[in-house]
DNA sequence: GCCGTTTTCGGCCCGACTGTTTTCAGTCG
């Protein structure tokens, strides 16, 4: 029996939240596992590796105490939590799903249950359809209604949206309303500022002195295609992509106080909050209040002087510790697109490119790098016509002749090699060895059990030509889970080689993701944000990986390739 | 269920909007 993910803790007390609040239980009990789930799916270190260490405790995790540290422990021991066990078997599994219907909350689903024996998605269909919910108390025609439209909505459903996608949209739509005479400041807030790698829903904040006639400008803007709510200072619309929008509309003054409510995370939010309780204040989305008196609120620095603390950049606001941090005058200095210099993986027209290599680098100059990695893929990847050793040779050999006619950026020899499924690098290392860069990734077999994985990316650390592990756990953000493997004895291993880790910034990809990102820092292991463009065009995905960059506390230092070619070169085990 | 230089008991972030209500509960973010 392998050892549990943590990601699997999380689910189970994730569910076991859902499942206490439909059966009614304390809020503060199930608020209680919630955020457990959150701090373990967070965590670096796998619990079971915790649990396995005589000299550790899972209370050492905070949010967790005796009762869900023994509970993590039985799950680690058995894959599965007896009381968890009883609730699904006391529940039935439709009432989860129906909990994903807007309008629909514990308390309601509770009763349709109770009331309806309502016990999955079509009986309430039927229910509704048969007028039978409006009969209930509490429910009236409009809930019904809303009921069977939510239902329709369920299932299309639109899943949360790639944060590249949701910032195209945002920002449509912020310019729209940053037109209009009334308004002083608009700007998106949420996930989006927070720039996680994939977004629920947007939030826009404005000031104006005219929150009706910005509304109706929302309301008609092209991608808007229907207003859910409408009040006094927020409104609710859906656009045409599926992706809901609240607009938020606060006094000036409020500005600050607000930007950091809407810009969350809620966890983040909550710790704030509670440290202004701690100092006899109240904040709120319209400022920090010492009794009646607003003390601050027109900034975001304000509202975090007030409880004591400097600027928190968005990407960090996750209550992962940047409040301790913050307080201790620790926050990293985060890396930025700027810093980056080098883009050290893409593909041409040898491969499964669109551009050639002059084309490329040509490029890649014009967005102000210095240097670049050609880096096209390996036979085994038959599908984008991978190279072997004789074309791989033919190809590097054109790269230096664009090398001679390009100026004013470099351009490195790479490949991007498969790590074959039995662990055996898909070119021979003397082929290899005539590289100046060489990423090592896995495509295929990606199923295979973790003790597989992990051989094979040990081998291809311990293979004296790879430079890196491009995007490591071969995840895609919502559609293919990350491989499984063991980070610690990887990034123990690639620190003790001298190879590096990637952060691909393709927004489908972003892997590393932060989490890891950050543990890989920990453990000393330089990072490299690259783009992995198929065209010119995708040099500019670069943005995205010093997002997640950012996200795991990563400064230009931490980051190899802010670095000159000369310095970069220095730092590669290869000399 | 967690947590604690005021506490081991009694707190736990806070407000807007909707629908169904005559003053509020539930949901959402």
């Amino acid at each position: 029996m392998g050892s549990i993910q943590n990601a699997e803790v999380a689910r189970i007390f994730e569910e076991m939240a859902e499942l206490l609040e439909l059966q009614g239980a304390n809020a503060f009990r199930v608020r209680a596992y919630r955020t457990a789930a959150q701090r373990i799916g967070d965590l670096s270190e796998s619990v079971a590796q915790i649990v396995n260490d005589p000299d550790r405790s899972l209370q050492e995790i905070p949010g967790i105490g005796k009762d869900l540290a023994e509970k993590i422990e039985t799950i680690v021991n058995t894959h599965t939590l007896p009381q968890l066990e009883e609730l699904r078997a006391e529940l039935p599994a439709g009432l989860v799903q129906m909990l994903r219907i807007p309008g629909l909350g514990p308390k309601k689903v509770a009763l349709l249950h109770k009331e309806l024996k309502i016990n999955s998605l079509e009986d309430l269909k039927q229910a509704a359809e048969q007028g039978q919910i409006s009969g209930l108390k509490g429910f009236g025609k409009k809930t019904e209604q809303s009921i069977l439209e939510g239902l329709e909505q369920v299932e299309s459903a639109g899943d949360r949206a790639y944060l590249a996608d949701a910032q195209v949209q945002a920002e449509a739509i912020v310019a729209a309303l940053a037109a209009h005479e009334s308004v002083g400041h608009v700007t998106a807030a949420g996930s989006l500022r927070r720039r996680r790698e994939t977004v629920g829903d947007l939030d826009i904040l404005a000031t104006t002195s005219d929150p009706a006639a910005v509304m109706d400008l929302l309301a008609s803007h092209r991608l808007v295609t229907r207003v859910l709510q409408r009040g006094d200072t927020k409104q609710r619309v859906r656009l045409d992509s599926g992706l809901e929008l609240d607009l938020r509309v606060v006094p000036e003054e409020s500005y600050g106080a607000a930007m950091q409510y809407f810009t969350g995370s809620k966890e983040h939010n909550i710790a704030i909050r509670r440290r202004a309780l701690e100092r006899g204040l109240k904040i709120n989305e319209y400022g920090v209040f010492r009794g009646e008196e607003r003390i601050a609120g027109r900034t975001e620095e304000e509202v975090y002087a007030s409880v004591g603390l400097p600027w928190i950049p968005p990407e960090l606001r996750e209550n992962r510790g940047e409040i301790e941090l913050a307080e201790q005058g620790r926050l990293p200095k985060l890396v930025k697109l700027a810093d980056i210099r080098g883009d050290l993986h893409m593909h041409t027209t040898a491969t499964d490119g669109t551009a050639s290599i002059r084309e490329m680098a040509e490029a890649a100059r014009a967005r102000g790098l210095k240097y670049i990695a050609i880096t096209d893929h390996s036979k085994r990847v038959t599908m984008a016509g991978g190279l072997d050793a004789d074309a791989l040779r033919t190809h590097w050999k054109e790269i230096e002749k664009v090398r001679k006619e390009v100026s004013g950026i470099e351009i490195l020899k790479g490949v991007e090699c498969d790590i074959l499924e039995n662990g055996e690098m898909d070119l021979p290392d003397e082929v290899l060895a005539e590289a100046d860069w060489v990423i090592a990734v896995l495509h295929y077999g990606l199923k295979q059990p973790k003790e597989q994985i992990d051989k094979r990316l040990l081998n291809a650390v311990r293979c004296p030509h790879v430079d890196i592990i491009g995007h490591p756990t071969a995840r895609v953000v919502g559609r293919r889970p990350p491989v499984n493997f063991t980070p610690e004895q990887l990034f123990k291993a690639a620190a003790d080689h001298g190879v590096m880790m990637e952060i691909n910034a393709d927004p489908h990809r972003l892997d590393l993701d932060d989490i890891h990102a950050a543990a890989a820092k920990a453990h000393g292991i330089p990072i490299v944000i690259s783009t992995d463009a198929h065209s010119t065009g995708g040099l500019d995905l670069m943005q995205y990986g010093v997002y997640q960059a950012r996200r795991a506390g990563l400064e230009a230092k931490d980051v190899a390739n802010t670095r000159t070619l000369s310095a970069f070169r220095k730092m590669l085990r290869r000399g």
